[in-house]
RNA sequence: GCCGGAGUGGCGGAAUAGGCAGACGCGUUGGACUCAAAAUCCAGCGGGGAUCACACCCCGUGUCGGUUCGAAUCCGACCUCCGGCACCA
């Protein structure tokens, strides 16, 4: 960049020097409200923030996740774009080549059910809400590349959601059918599993119910549960709890699967146990009140009507919420058995609440000796106890166990593999199994498909027609978009409100030409998130989602930034996504996201007193604008930063925020306010011997330098903030000191103010850019090196050394860096303090650390 | 129950690789400036003891133990809180 010589009368003006104070106090005040928007208005017209995809420089792709726009934003939202930002401007003043897109997830159920609540078309409440948020992004001073802004809502971007729709489609990966769902009453729609906490709609709250809902579309993210699960293994820039997660989520378990004839029946039923070394235990077995079995197995016996009963009682209960662990165990008979594969016995099979039919095969072999639900049950309905493992030394009985014995032991009551370690007779048994077809090794997963299918208006139609005579028809891809009518009748009903609109509804079939009907339902929005990253890249690509090798330059995302709650929903779907992309061959990469970075959320008190996360609803929140009127965005920005570890939950405090515009402000005192001082050509006064308090600022400044760059680096922002301040405070005592008429005091001081300028403009950049343009110099920072350290100058000549005996500080002594340890050891021994301690016992190790320590070991 | 994470002053937090615990900020106390206030600047503030005051001594990073010359940091057991999963077969 070029670097405008200041004038060196200028400098002569440090003649006030003497009223220092007096010049402060009458120094132009910090005005942020007319520094901000200036700078603001200057990035933008000289276009800091687009890079294009041919960037030479190394590329660096910086995501946040792209929100729903709901408007008016609070600090809470706030501090994940600064981070970030913070992370895009460092890297950006570190010669990387920055991609930081925006974007907005603009479709879905939020934006619907603002709208309808604010009597007013989706479309034009989200443009709205777009217009508005991108205001205050902007009045934030984030650095995003708007040229690559999309919006989920709009035609050219959801033609590309109904495209990867389509490859699902055609893939074999999208399918629909009748299934049991869980349906939202609140929301009036079908969710996904993923979209529930426990068994209430994550969004609204409602207790959702099952429903049988015909005709629902799931993508078959089950393929790749394998790939999604190992794949992590991978990620080591993710947050361990989001690993966990998603390990949890996908809950994969090892066992075998096997089939029971059933006596005097055709049927047979089929489990899945991880534990087929207690086979020999098995005294029942349990089907789910939802399993088919149940009818057809008592249809016309005595037991018919009783059983009926007991699975209308249990599908009631059902709605309140049998999954919980404590609820109380019921079941009952069916009057039929089922034959035990290997030992031919008789065993009764009963329905029972504690058994779900979404699991597994929703039937259980029950072991009660060697499982604590189904001893509970035996012990209930006085069913048979058979231990099968043992550990040695103990003896156990079935009539007598006071619980199940769910640990490893040897073998017993099991035939010919008595006396084997239970996970040898496992392995043995599983051959002997598959050797006979009774059953084979199987993986289960907790998993299941991705329900997509929405009752609603708000979303991509799902680009599929339904004909007489050829059945569910893909639309071709040269037809796309299916666009979203816009005179829809778009509240929620239950049914998708496209179904009453005839236009839209009535089509030709793509294969037969004959009168068909669309597919009604509209995808859930998670769809048109799993891909958005990609989008960035090519965002006006007309003919294609995205140019692959564009893609496969810029991704996998370098540094993804949002919330915890993505952990398993959003961001299992875009890694399913991206996997289905590489294997059908448009993307190189496995892995959309190479590092993630969760960041904690702001909380802030409620009326009544409790601490919880700022939102509006809880009328907690600090609307971002209230504190960029009152304090400015530099402040706002900063304080987000400084209030503790991004990775952690932070109480919002309005003292702190105080505390930070004071800070901005002391920087803008002892820059601006002494601009006198300030010499561009400082590099030529550093030459000759400095004074010990002219070394310390200039070491200072270069400790700075090194905290700070690494801070960012680490993201550790509230040090590197506070790394600001002491070198701040130590200019502030300078410049009351300092002579503006030595050049020395001058160069010191200018290369100090010079370097803080630089170190905050990630954080507060508009204040930044107006400092470094009164210092004479062509703005803006951005476009400026980040300054590197000189490490000789930033390594401390003096040190202090801590004087040990046996481990507890006992004097310190100060000798110039770099000491020989001996020589300061024994020093350290003839000091007084040391002497005292000394006394009387004799030196048994000395333990010297260099320019640190000294321990004196003594007995 | 299983998995993941965290416990440090009045408060938010710092201590990057096992080496001075408490940086920085908030709050608070005292002082300077002022007719006064605000703003600003300077100084003190973990607990206990000792002292006219210093020097100095003891305790102290959830609890208990261990490793080590030395532990907020490593190991073991436990307690509490937060998050995820959960009659998951």
């Amino acid at each position: 960049m070029c670097r405008v010589v200041r004038h060196r009368s200028r400098y002569r003006k440090s003649r006030y020097r003497t009223q220092a104070r007096g010049v402060l106090k009458v120094a132009e005040s910090y005005s942020f409200a007319s520094i901000e928007p200036k700078w603001q208005q200057y990035w933008a017209q000289n276009k800091l923030f687009e890079v294009p995809n041919d960037s030479p420089a190394d590329k660096y792709y910086l995501l946040v996740m792209f929100p729903y726009p709901s408007g008016k934003a609070h600090m809470g939202h706030v501090r994940n774009y600064i981070i970030a930002d913070v992370m895009a401007r460092h890297r950006t003043m570190n010669g990387y080549a920055v991609v930081q897109p925006m974007g907005w997830d603009a479709f879905g159920l939020p934006a619907e059910n603002a709208a309808i609540q604010n009597q007013i078309h989706p479309s034009e409440w989200t443009e709205q809400c777009v217009e508005e948020m991108k205001q205050q992004f902007d009045a934030l001073g984030i650095s995003y590349d708007w040229t690559r802004e999309v919006n989920a809502s709009e035609p050219d971007y959801y033609k590309w959601t109904q495209w990867l729709f389509l490859q699902m489609y055609h893939n074999g990966l999208a399918y629909t059918g009748e299934a049991t769902v869980n349906w939202c009453p609140s929301c009036a729609t079908v969710l996904a599993n993923e979209e529930l906490d426990g068994t209430t709609c994550e969004r609204c709250g409602s207790e959702v119910e099952p429903r049988q809902v015909p005709g629902q579309w799931f993508f078959k993210i089950t393929d790749f549960a394998d790939d999604l699960l190992d794949d992590l293994a991978t990620l080591d820039d993710w947050p361990a709890s989001v690993l966990a997660q998603q390990t949890n989520w996908i809950g994969r378990s090892e066992g075998v699967r096997f089939s029971l004839d059933i006596e005097d029946s055709d049927h047979q039923m089929e489990v899945f146990t991880t534990r087929i070394d207690t086979i020999y235990g098995v005294t029942f077995m349990v089907l789910a009140p939802e399993h088919p079995l149940v009818a057809e197995l008592t249809e016309g016996t005595e037991y018919e009507e009783p059983v009926r009963e007991f699975v209308r009682k249990a599908m009631r209960e059902d709605e309140i919420s049998r999954t919980a662990a404590d609820t109380e165990k019921h079941g009952i008979f069916t009057g039929v058995h089922a034959i035990h594969p290997l030992t031919g016995q008789r065993i009764p099979i009963w329905v029972a609440n504690y058994v779900m039919m979404g699991y597994g095969t929703g039937a259980i072999m029950a072991v009660p000796a060697h499982d604590g639900r189904d001893f509970e049950f035996a012990r209930k309905y006085g069913l048979p106890v058979v231990p099968v493992i043992q550990p040695e030394g103990e003896s156990f009985h079935g009539d007598t166990m006071a619980e199940a014995y769910e640990g490893e032991g040897l073998q017993i009551n099991s035939d010919r593999f008595d006396g084997l370690h239970c996970t040898d007779a496992a392995g043995q048994l599983a051959d002997h199994m598959e050797e006979q077809s009774i059953g084979s090794r199987a993986v289960n997963y907790r998993l299941l498909d991705w329900l997509i299918s929405r009752q609603r208006y708000w979303g991509a139609p799902i680009p599929m027609v339904h004909c007489d005579s050829c059945g569910t028809v893909p639309v071709p891809f040269e037809d796309l978009p299916v666009l979203l009518p816009t005179d829809a009748e778009f509240k929620p009903t239950g049914e998708s409100p496209l179904a009453r609109n005839e236009d839209f509804v009535n089509t030709v079939c793509p294969s037969c030409g004959g009168p068909a009907k669309r597919e009604t339902d509209t995808m859930t929005t998670y769809v048109c998130s799993s891909w958005y990253y990609l989008r960035y890249i090519n965002p006006h690509e007309d003919d294609q989602p995205f140019v692959k090798s564009d893609v496969d330059h810029w991704l996998p995302v370098d540094h993804y930034i949002g919330g915890v709650e993505h952990a398993v929903r959003h961001l299992l779907y875009a890694r399913f996504v991206t996997k289905v992309l590489h294997k059908l061959g448009y993307v190189d990469f496995t892995e959309p996201f190479a590092r993630l970075f969760t960041q904690g959320m702001i909380c802030a008190r409620t009326a009544d007193g409790r601490l919880e996360k700022m939102s509006k609803s809880k009328g907690n929140a600090v609307p971002a604008d209230k504190i960029i009127a009152q304090y400015g965005a530099d402040t706002a920005r900063t304080y987000v930063l400084f209030v503790g570890p991004p990775e952690q939950e932070v109480e919002w405090s309005d003292e702190g925020v105080a505390g930070i515009f004071r800070f901005l402000s002391r920087v803008w005192r002892v820059v601006a306010g002494n601009l006198q001082h300030h010499d561009a050509a400082w590099r030529d006064h550093l030459g000759g011997d400095l004074v010990d308090e002219q070394r310390a600022i200039r070491r200072k400044t270069h400790q700075t330098i090194r905290k700070v760059g690494d801070d960012i680096e680490r993201m550790h922002f509230n040090t590197a903030v506070s790394a600001c301040m002491e070198l701040t405070n130590d200019l502030v005592a300078y410049a009351g000191k300092m002579s503006g008429d030595n050049p020395t005091d001058c160069a010191v001081f200018s290369e100090a103010i010079e370097h803080l300028t630089i170190l905050i403009s990630p954080f507060a950049p508009h204040l930044a850019d107006e400092l470094w343009e009164r210092m004479g110099y062509q703005p803006s920072l951005l476009q400026t090196t980040w300054p590197e350290a000189d490490e000789e100058l930033a390594a401390e000549e003096q040190v202090t050394i801590v004087v040990q005996v046996n481990g507890k500080v006992r004097d310190r002594l100060t000798v110039p860096a770099g000491s020989d340890m001996e020589q300061v050891a024994e020093m350290a021994k003839q000091t007084e303090q040391v002497q005292k301690h000394l006394e009387g016992k004799s030196v048994r190790k000395i333990i010297t650390v260099p320019d640190t320590l000294v321990n004196i070991v003594v007995s």
